[in-house]
DNA sequence: ATGGTTGGCTCCCAA
């Protein structure tokens, strides 16, 4: 079973460039990040009519997340236990949706980006962390897979340049602190060991040819519970996505598990 | 310290 991730910054304008995604590299299951896209919004009809159940979670222009799937798309939900109901202060936000596909509990996951570090969007960052790892944890007993978009460099080789990050959100203590918690409470990342850095990135600013450089980050990951991490057999960072006009600013992230 | 680019949508915000 073929498990990726991406964020698409935007499913209706790169609708095709998913569809020839999931059939150039046979993926069963894809997530989706950035759709940016409402449910009624959603470009369904390909990927349906190439064998694909699609579950979407948007209700502004803003973030959105998604699951599609041929192996199944079952018991979906539509965040997790700890989020903040609709309608608080920065709760309007669609982040993190899950289902069981092919016996796989699978979380589409766009953790807040954060923005300043003096910026309440920070502490929301951290908070929601904090809200994800408490219901992850009895996730870890099952085959579990937490994908998606993080907005956290959790290594300093995951970081283009250190210095040009120094004072910006992503690259923080407490950020990275909210990352290995997930790993010191069991969750693999189970796409490291099979693409070492330095110098691998997921994500590449627009701008500055920053992807032409080589000048990106890695803040894309795949973690997993003990026995879905046992299961991985490859993975790899789909660069060429990220080449070429119309593309997103991120590449997908492909996993195999036997 | 700032800027640069892209998408969505509305005269600008978020990333």
């Amino acid at each position: 079973m073929r498990i990726a991730t991406w964020n698409v910054n935007s499913v209706r304008s790169r609708i095709s460039r998913v569809e020839a995604l999931v059939e150039r590299h046979d993926i069963d299951v894809l997530a989706l990040q950035e759709t940016k896209a409402r449910d009624d919004q959603w470009p369904l009809m390909g990927l349906q009519a190439m064998g694909y159940d699609v579950a979407t979670l948007g209700f502004n222009q803003w973030n959105g997340v998604a699951l599609v799937s041929r192996v199944g798309l079952e018991d979906v939900q539509r965040g997790f236990s700890g989020m903040p109901q609709w309608g608080e202060p920065l709760a309007d936000e669609a982040r993190a949706i899950g289902a069981t596909c092919g016996g796989v509990r699978v979380w589409s996951l766009y953790v807040p980006n954060g923005r300043k570090i003096d910026d309440p969007h920070y502490v929301y960052k951290l908070d929601w962390l904090a809200r994800l790892r408490d219901a992850a944890k009895p996730w870890l007993d099952a085959d579990t897979a937490l994908v998606g978009d993080w907005n956290i460099a959790p290594l300093d080789e995951d970081v283009f340049d250190m210095a040009a990050y120094a004072k910006d959100t992503h690259v923080t203590p407490p950020e990275r602190a909210a990352f290995k918690a997930f790993l010191d409470d069991g969750y693999v990342d189970v796409v490291r060991p099979h693409t070492p850095g330095p110098g691998v990135f997921t994500y590449w600013d627009y701008y500055r040819q920053r992807f032409e450089r080589n000048r990106g980050m890695r803040i894309d990951f795949v973690l997993g519970s003990p026995s879905l991490a046992g299961r991985v057999t490859t993975a790899f960072i789909d660069r060429d996505e990220r080449a070429g006009q119309g593309a997103s600013d991120h590449a997908p992230v492909v996993v195999d598990l036997d």
